[in-house]
DNA sequence: CGTTTTTGACCCGCGC
DNA sequence: GCGCGGGTCAAAAACG
């Protein structure tokens, strides 16, 4: 029945750029356009556009691993602050059509928190594995995107976690304008949700939403990310039923505030492991 | 009291 | 056709 809550339309663009708009809406922020005075005002169509572009197009997995990969010169206190991200250590990167399979270590961490909002809807335990795993939704409404994580059998702390679905939430977080130094303390980037799409590789594929990050762009010049997903979930058989947004939550507005770092008042829920990106493969 | 997690049932594709 | 492995649902418990 609700299957088809939200049957959008072909205007998928245009409520695309509805949430943009919207202030109250996730962190929608140009991905690199004018972070002065981004409040007031509307944006131009000229930017909007742009944007959608840029959220069509979105991020490559290419630039996930670099982000990954990364040599953070930061990187001296990986464990340091409760909500610095995983380590950047001990972690790979694998792609597998469309789903990523990361792995990390995350000695002493608990559960590498992004920020994102993650819902558990299921536990398994695997053939040979020992341990569990957990499987994840998105708790965006309007993302599909999905993500399993297990632990490693020998490396108990190596955690191991797959996405499906367009998502860059782990790897949003990484993306600083010119991620050198800039963030010292910083109090977290996190972000919000954002959507995804079926695997299905077929044919109608509309759709997607961006997100953007954190921090506030108008001082500090943290990190322009922006999320892309899409969703072309296929009505007809049902196939995919399930996996839509309907059962999300009634409406979870976690985007973080802006630039200030508030979000765990009410953050205290849901806590994610970590989190792992996704490009999209929308093309 | 509202949510989130837990947990078993259910369902589906695949291989034998 | 059946069994296995894996994924998801949904009700109830567990939390805050």
């Amino acid at each position: 029945m609700e299957e088809v809550m939200h049957t959008w339309p072909d205007g998928l663009e245009d409520e695309l750029v509805r949430e943009l708009l919207d202030n109250q809406s996730p962190f929608f922020v140009l991905p690199e356009s004018t972070t002065e005075s981004k409040t007031s005002s509307p944006f131009d169509e000229e930017t909007i556009n742009r944007f959608i572009s840029t959220v069509y197009s979105g991020p490559s997995i290419e630039d996930i691993e670099n982000v990954l990969s990364v040599t953070n010169p930061n990187m001296d206190q990986p464990q340091q602050l409760p909500q610095a991200r995983i380590s950047m250590l001990d972690r790979s990167l694998n792609k597998v059509e469309n789903k990523y399979i990361l792995k990390i270590k995350s000695y002493g961490n608990p559960m590498a928190d992004d920020g994102y909002k993650w819902r558990k809807y299921g536990q398994k335990s695997i053939k040979n594995s020992p341990n569990p795993r957990s499987y994840y939704r998105c708790t965006n409404p309007r993302c599909s995107a999905k993500k399993q994580v297990e632990r490693s059998i020998e490396d108990p702390e190596t955690l191991i976690i797959t996405y499906e679905g367009l998502h860059l939430h782990f790897a949003y977080p990484y993306f600083l304008p010119s991620q050198s130094h800039v963030n010292p303390t910083t109090k977290k980037p996190k972000k919000s949700i954002s959507q995804a799409q079926e695997p299905q590789d077929h044919e109608t594929q509309q759709t997607q939403e961006v997100q953007e990050s954190p921090k506030n762009l108008a001082t500090s010049p943290l990190l322009i990310t922006s999320e892309v997903c899409l969703q072309g979930w296929d009505k007809e058989e049902g196939m995919s039923s399930q996996g839509l947004l309907e059962d999300m939550v009634p409406f979870m507005i976690r985007n973080p505030p802006t630039n200030t770092s508030s979000n765990s008042s009410s953050c205290s829920s849901y806590h994610s492991p970590p989190t792992s990106p996704s490009s999209l493969s929308w093309y």
